[in-house]
DNA sequence: TCTGAAATGCTTGATTACAAACATTTTCCT
DNA sequence: AGGAAAATGTTTGTAATCAAGCATTTCAGA
């Protein structure tokens, strides 16, 4: 279905990359809404998946601005998800005593429990929502995307329009 | 750059489709990153400038629900939107005789000023952002898209995974 | 006609995100 | 050593999103 349909316009897109920049948009905006379908089930938001799977694949060293960069998020955020998680016990952070400005943020046990049982559903979600697509059309996505994310970050970067 | 290098991941992506999805969201992260940075010169936000950019191309006669539905947001958003932009004098709502259930959504004479002002320079970085894509691709990257908002959506509406 | 269903907009509460400012702590440079 | 700079985590304020529930109004079917 064409995005044109899908958002209930009478005319096509006159200009093909703004419609690709809001297909681009339109597709994560319903990747995540899946997410949170799924991740709901299991009392998860998708940012405290996120936490807990990161946390899964850390060397259990790892503090919250290491967890905000991997996650791409400032550290305030991590604060307001880790308090959440916390609260759950899902999580605890943990002090340092060479360093006493950081923790270190490792899973519970009830935590490690949790991601492992919800990974799976995860995946296999990330495997059907895909399964349109053969291995080559997915290493297309991810070379067309990579090309617009540099640009993207040299025009944040410079946070202006181009020299002309 | 690498998906895997912008996250200071150590280890490449073992699943390609997974590695897919994250470089789809994080794309379109980064586009709304983009924005946000451009719009908030004209003290708008993405939503507000979204809500405008409807309104210009509407008919001048569309409720608060077909708003959301162009969007994609609930009618809850754009109730907290519109209150903004209205606060700022950039809307109005106006009541309908015909049916006391509904408001028509306008743009005041400083929104449609506005708009028209932001206009072309949302446009130039659009075409900036993707400067680096030739028609076919950008034609490739919205067919690919397409094909996984249709698998999206199924899973969506049938709130589960396949049978197997 | 009349009653139940649907549509519409609003409110509330939860969550997340960011920026900016702050205190604390560590690092770095002179 | 000592002071400036950087890093870290938290707090506060603003904004957006959704779900769920509410009142009002309209629609549709019996």
């Amino acid at each position: 279905m064409k995005l044109q349909d899908e958002l209930g316009l009478q005319a096509p897109f006159q200009d093909m990359r703004h419609e690709t920049v809001l297909n681009l948009v339109r597709t994560a905006t319903l990747l995540s809404a899946r997410a949170t379908q799924l991740f709901r089930r299991s009392d998860l938001t998708e940012a405290q998946f996120n936490v807990l799977f990161a946390l899964k694949f850390s060397n259990g060293r790892i503090t919250q601005a290491e967890l905000g960069k991997r996650l791409v998020v400032t550290r305030a955020s991590i604060t307001s998800v880790l308090d959440k998680l916390e609260s759950k016990s899902l999580v605890k952070r943990v002090d340092v005593p060479e360093n006493r400005r950081i923790h270190h943020v490792e899973l519970t046990e009830s935590g490690r429990r949790l991601v492992n049982e919800v990974e799976p559903l995860y995946r296999k979600a990330v495997h059907e929502v895909l399964g349109d697509l053969v291995d080559a059309e997915c290493h297309t996505l991810i070379g067309l995307t990579e090309r617009v994310r540099e640009r993207a970050r040299d025009m944040i970067a410079r946070n202006g329009s181009q020299p002309d």
